[in-house]
Parts: structure tokens; C-alpha cells; sequence
DNA sequence: CTTAAAAATTGATGTAGATCAATTCATAGC
DNA sequence: GCTATGAATTGATCTACATCAATTTTTAAG
């Protein structure tokens, strides 16, 4: 069941079998149905996410009030809310599945206190998001040189497991234009 | 000279007097003339670049050839490369001072090797990377809201001490716009 | 202080993509 | 299968910002 997770953590640190079943042993396992809400603003506690199943969407409200997705997230992807570790609520994250999905979660509390007893998972964590970060910043790169039509052919070779998965209206939301540019930007590429 | 990093580093870690010195100790000091580059392409060797006087700008190139700023970094901000910890390079990084700067570098291999020494570091590092990311993060939340007054406006707000400081065709291409355009704004402003 | 080079501003014009409105297409519930 | 609701497309128009070109202002060097 966990095989491909533990898989995953394989590629960045080497765990032996006890500490392997210490991190299963903290992750809940949950099935979330299409449209339900994994994460939203004013939610008590963090957590982390890890999509077995499905696919996911992570949404940002700006001070306009409007959603800009900031992500999607499909299986074998990790997904937080990081601004719930430091406290600090400027932005409000919604996590909403747009597939049925199956996740596990794992609780920041407890997980800092692995990584007191097992600093290698500190490492783990720091490794993903360094490449989370990377990803991000590779994204406001394309985001500059602000030509639609790249960043839509971009985003179809960056997530080709998403097509037709994910609604038009969805992708121009994350793409940053109209679902009516989109369209006609398509509408260009045959 | 390093109270103040000391006291950067007390915010998220505590350190023994002997593993302060012993991070002390694997710092190395440089200072940067205006105009030069502290990282290039083709570099051998990646760093973490912690600035204590003076003021850097991150630039990344895009398949066009065109630099982005996407980081202005001024005393007390880290800067790194963070692609090269992954030996992955698609996107290309220059760092340029624009004022005559004080620096302390860090050699990632003999950072790597800290790590395994005194996890608390990996820890802070995490922590660090968090914070860039959650920055980083607002920063396509505030891009989606294309309204570049509004971006212009932010920016200011963000980096209060930059006035005057940096020219105005860098903010502009920070911004993603043209100097042209920033002119206009900043006139319509008063 | 003078001069050259770089930066900022201003003007005129063009264009990608937004907005608003209407129509067609797809999906889900009965 | 039919109907209703949401998604996608198409068209017409508008606007923010780009581009190109010229001018003024600032900065740096001799």
C-alpha cells in the first residue's frame, strides 16, 4: 500500500525498517470526495498532505477576495499550508479535491517532534522544499515573460498526466488569464 | 562584527557558544564592488551568500535570452542557488551587487557536512527555505492580480529601505513591466 | 565646471488579453 | 431519454501596457 511512498522518501534519505514503520505510523489515512475541502482559512490545525490518489488544487484568496490557484497536486505530491508554521496568516489557502482522492496526512506537531528524534526526516522535509521552491520560482520566471500561449504549453508539458482531468476554466485561473482567452489561445494551436 | 548574525541565527535555533564558532569558523568573508557578479553561470562551486552590508539582485534568465530580476537582497537576507544543490541547471542565475557589498559565503558541501554534524542547522536552513518560499509564493499571488499599481505599491511597502536605492528599471523589470510603464504609474501617483 | 553616458520621462501608436453578452456544448439528475 | 446547470466557445468592444522614438534629467569621469 505505502510501497511508492516509501519509495519516494528512499530517493532522498535512507530510513531502516523501524524508522520506515515510526513514519507510517503517524500518517492518517482519509478519502476525500470530488469538491470536498482539504484545507480552509481558519482551520486550527497544520498539516501536511500526501496525495496517494486523485488530484488536488490548491487555492490562494488575494486581498481582493478573488482564488488564484497556486497549485495542483496529483498523486505522489506533497501539499501544505506553510504559512500555518510560523503562525502568520496574510494569504488563506483552500485545499479542494477535484477528483475523489485519497490522502494521507500527517499532523506538523507530531512531525516536528520526529524531527528532533530523527533529524533525517528534518532533511527530507528540507529537500522537498527546496524543490518546491525551485518549481515556484521557475514559475514566476514564466509568469514574466508574460507570452499566454508558452506558458500554456508549458503548464500541458509540465502536468501531462492533467489533460483532461483539470477544467479549462481551472488551468486559465492558474495561468493567470480568462477561461475565454484561453479558449481562443487553444482555439490558435491547431 | 557577527552579533548580528548570531542573533539571525537565535531566531529559529539554539546554538552552544562552541557551535556558534564552529559555524563562525566555516564563513568566508568577502567584499563585492558595485557591479560585480558573486554568481554566474558555469560556477563550479554553489554557496549560500548571507549579506551583511550593501545590496544584491538576483537575476534569472529565460529561454529568451531576457533577465528577470526575481530577488532584491539587502543586509541580513540569504541568497543562494538553490538549483545547483540538485545539480539540475534549466534556468540560468546571476547575482549582481548594485551597491559596494560586504558578504559572508558558505560552501554548500561543507554546509552539506554540517548538516550530519549538528542537525540544528539543517533545521534553521529548513526553516529559512520555508520563509522564501511562503515570499515567494505571494509574489505569484500578487502577479496573478496583474494590476501593476497595485504590485508597485506592495513592492514599496516590502522593501521600505530600497528607496532610492535601487534604479527604477530594476523595479520595473521585478515588476514585469517597462520602465516606460513605471514612469507613467509612479506619476499617476501624486 | 564640462562633457559623455546612463536613466528617466514624455508622446504616439499598436496589441494581447480583459470584459460583457450571447450561443453552443457537455454533464448529471430525474 | 429529457431537462437543467455548468463549461466552453464565439463575437464585439475596451483598456492596460508594450513598443518605438525623442527629449530631458541625472550621474560619473576627466
Amino acid at each position: 500500500m505505502y510501497k511508492q511512498l516509501l519509495k519516494h522518501l528512499s530517493k532522498d534519505i535512507e530510513l531502516t525498517p523501524e524508522e520506515e514503520q515510526e513514519f507510517l505510523s503517524i500518517l492518517e489515512h482519509h478519502t476525500f470526495l470530488k469538491k470536498s475541502l482539504l484545507i480552509q482559512p481558519g482551520q486550527k490545525v497544520a498539516k501536511e498532505y500526501y496525495v496517494l490518489k486523485g488530484c488536488l488544487i490548491a487555492y490562494y484568496l488575494d486581498k481582493a477576495g478573488q482564488k488564484h490557484i497556486i497549485q495542483f497536486a496529483t498523486e505522489d505530491w506533497w501539499i501544505s499550508d506553510f504559512e500555518a508554521f510560523f503562525n502568520a496568516y496574510p494569504a488563506q489557502l483552500y485545499v479542494e479535491c477535484i477528483e475523489d482522492s485519497e490522502v494521507l496526512s500527517l499532523d506538523i506537531s507530531v512531525l516536528e517532534d520526529l524531527y528532533f528524534r530523527i533529524p533525517k526526516f528534518e532533511r527530507f522535509f528540507r529537500l522537498k522544499i527546496t524543490k518546491a521552491f525551485v518549481a515556484l520560482r521557475n514559475r514566476i520566471l514564466s509568469s514574466l515573460q508574460k507570452d499566454s500561449k508558452t506558458r500554456y504549453l508549458e503548464f500541458c508539458e509540465q502536468y501531462p498526466n492533467l489533460q483532461g482531468r483539470v477544467a479549462n476554466y481551472h488551468i486559465a485561473n492558474y495561468l493567470g488569464i480568462t477561461p475565454e482567452s484561453l479558449s481562443r489561445l487553444r482555439k490558435g494551436l491547431n
